[in-house]
DNA sequence: CTAAACCCTGACGCGCGCGTCAAGGGCAAG
DNA sequence: CTTGCCCTTGACGCGCGCGTCAGGGTTTAG
């Protein structure tokens, strides 16, 4: 299939798919003699699971990082990792996964701090908690 | 007073200063002969009203809309909306504190739903509270 | 008088995840 | 053959609050 239909297929567009390549979140695809990007039903499913990562708040920088052990998760549906053993070193999936959480961790913190100064500077004081 | 000291006495840089006239939330303050611009100490006192107010989390968007009445909290250290009686015409001022509350509620919002997400989705369970 | 330090305007950079336009070539249907 | 949609690469736009550089003029201390 060409881009147009496996982005359809993946639920995106052609041109976030040329984009994800040209970053490294996916292999470039083989071409057909006039160039045009020819993509299997693999890599339908690879993408998809690059959209979820990234809808998972991961940055296109996170997923490039291991991008290359990606295909482990092409068959499970949602990416879980799972921990063999407590004390293994940690992939870089994981450590990815980590930094994301504390950057929105951190983000989160200073969101609500600020809503803070803001409300208590203007005399109000409603608390903002939905979690 | 020149742009420099200016800068300087309010805690920040020349290009923050015309900057802000540029956007609406300075008055253009009277020149030089020679084209430069000339601050006196109540400018000073407006600058360190329209930081605190961009630091409180409003956009330059907002303090512009109500610019023309940032005299009022020249005088006083924190900008404080009393509201005389409860029924009354909102101010651009408190609008827009209204409607910055409720984007940085939504952004928290979303901010820590994504936590949740990535946190579960992933395998971990802590939780990410600072309020 | 000269050099240093300041001022001016105008314009681009940043970080992110693409959207969108431009100019050209390809591919299947009538 | 033509029509019309799809593909290609390359480059700019976005939103925010300035930082930073370019290429000048001004003011001030020595």
């Amino acid at each position: 299939m060409r881009i147009g239909d496996a982005a359809a297929a993946a639920g995106t567009t052609p041109r976030a798919l040329r984009f994800y390549e040209e970053r490294g979140l996916l292999p470039p695809p083989p071409r057909s003699a006039s160039g045009q990007r020819e993509y299997g039903p693999d890599d339908v499913a690879r993408i998809r699971v690059v959209r979820e990562l990234l809808h998972l708040g991961l940055t296109v920088e996170d997923v490039r990082g291991f991008a290359a052990r990606l295909d482990m998760f092409t068959d499970g549906a949602t990416p879980r990792c799972a921990s063999p053993s407590p004390s293994d070193p940690p992939s870089p999936a994981s450590a990815a996964v980590t930094r994301r959480l504390a950057a929105l961790d951190a983000e989160i913190d200073r969101l609500t701090r600020l809503r803070a100064r803001l409300a208590g500077a203007t005399g109000r004081s409603e608390a903002a908690d939905t979690a």
